[in-house]
DNA sequence: CATGCGACTGACTGGCCTGTCAATCAATCT
DNA sequence: AGATTGATTGACAGGCCAGTCAGTCGCATG
């Protein structure tokens, strides 16, 4: 017996969104919300009730689609690493062959708006933080990052062979990776936060200080 | 009425190791516990009972000395705060004039072993994790990286006028800054981890590239 | 219409965790 | 020794939260 029924649902726009939804739409929704959650609330403060609230259900539904918080949580860092790996590599494959445009495209994708986003941002910098003391969102992200450093390590290895470089392609990597990997943090630690575009202008001056003789212009 | 009484301090070393401790040194003791339990269980699962216990100590004093869980966690912030920011002062303060021998020990001071500790890393980014959500963090370390942003900004400025480098000082600074809180970041996240060493090798790297004519050597 | 199935709710539980407090203990002072 | 002060304990209360479950609702299909 429910009080007052509601005068009809809201049909807010197009879609007349109804009350239930099926199973992979509730799910990509929730992990949405999950994000969202982790950015304004933290880690720490993020609540199974909580994410419900923002997808407004109650909060025995998230749990009837993911069995539990942890696995939530599993699933909400599965598709942030699923979602970073294919804009780096979709990125990559319209990029040419050439390693200079290559290492750009790598790099842009980064920066790209879709991916950086201050909700994307907070909830990854949230798995981080939590990241030593659980190894199972360690093991998730493992591979991908062991794939994007291969890709870069030969892309520096590239760099040499083609334009006479002298880097050691390992190094070189690593310090291009931890460019990208730090603005990502700075951008959140800093109060003074500035546009990914600002990040992206840093980057590409030390990209250019390794490389002098290419990444010359914005393009 | 307790029921065994203990057959005396096991007195282990040369401390006598009172059972009740001056307030600061249970303060700091306290403090120091915070930090592992950090590095060891991230931010949302430590506990006052985790900390008391590593302290062999009840979680009510824990909450006397400090008053609340929320007060403790300030405090070990400020903690490694004012830490971090002692250790490359001094290191600045025993550097001499030169900017880039000012610049190379603003570097070396960030891997210094007493602060690039794996307990005190993993801390520190359990902080960062949560610091979006939580402005009280942000703003007891603001003041801190401002500060450390603007003797580097002199810095990388007083590398133009000397030298007759044409980097925009703040964008290098900032280009700087982001190398080494990236390897933190990177030390933390990456599974194969590497020694601090290593790190600081990269770095040298990455600033030898942005000023060719100067930290050829390690010293 | 009847039937079935999957989405959905909301009350309930059990556990954990923070914070309180009165009593106890150990030094130090008079 | 007696008194005072500050450190320390451990039991307790209250709240929050993940997870369960019995039952409801809406939709599609026969």
């Amino acid at each position: 017996m429910t009080t007052a029924r509601l005068p009809a649902p809201p049909a807010t726009d197009a879609q007349p969104l109804p009350r239930t939804k099926s199973r992979d739409a509730r799910r990509t929704q929730l992990i949405e919300a999950t994000i969202e959650a982790l950015a304004e609330r933290g880690f720490s403060r993020t609540t199974v009730t909580d994410v419900a609230a923002r997808a407004g259900i109650s909060h025995g539904l998230v749990l009837f689609h993911f069995q539990s918080k942890e696995n939530l949580l599993a699933e909400t860092l599965d598709f942030l690493a699923d979602e970073y790996r294919i804009n780096w590599q979709s990125a990559l494959a319209t990029a040419g062959d050439a390693p200079e445009r290559r290492v750009l495209a790598l790099i842009k994708a980064d920066f790209n708006d879709a991916i950086c986003t201050p909700a994307r941002l907070s909830a990854w910098c949230a798995f981080w933080g939590e990241s030593q003391s659980r190894p199972l969102y360690l093991a998730r992200c493992g591979a991908n990052d062991a794939l994007y450093n291969a890709t870069l390590v030969d892309l520096c290895a590239a760099m040499n062979t083609a334009y006479g470089y002298f880097h050691d392609p390992q190094q070189a990597a690593r310090l291009i990776r931890i460019m990208t990997d730090g603005f990502w943090l700075d951008m959140m630690t800093t109060d003074a936060s500035y546009p990914a575009s600002e990040a992206l202008e840093t980057v590409l001056m030390g990209i250019r200080a390794l490389y002098p003789r290419h990444f010359v212009t914005g393009s």
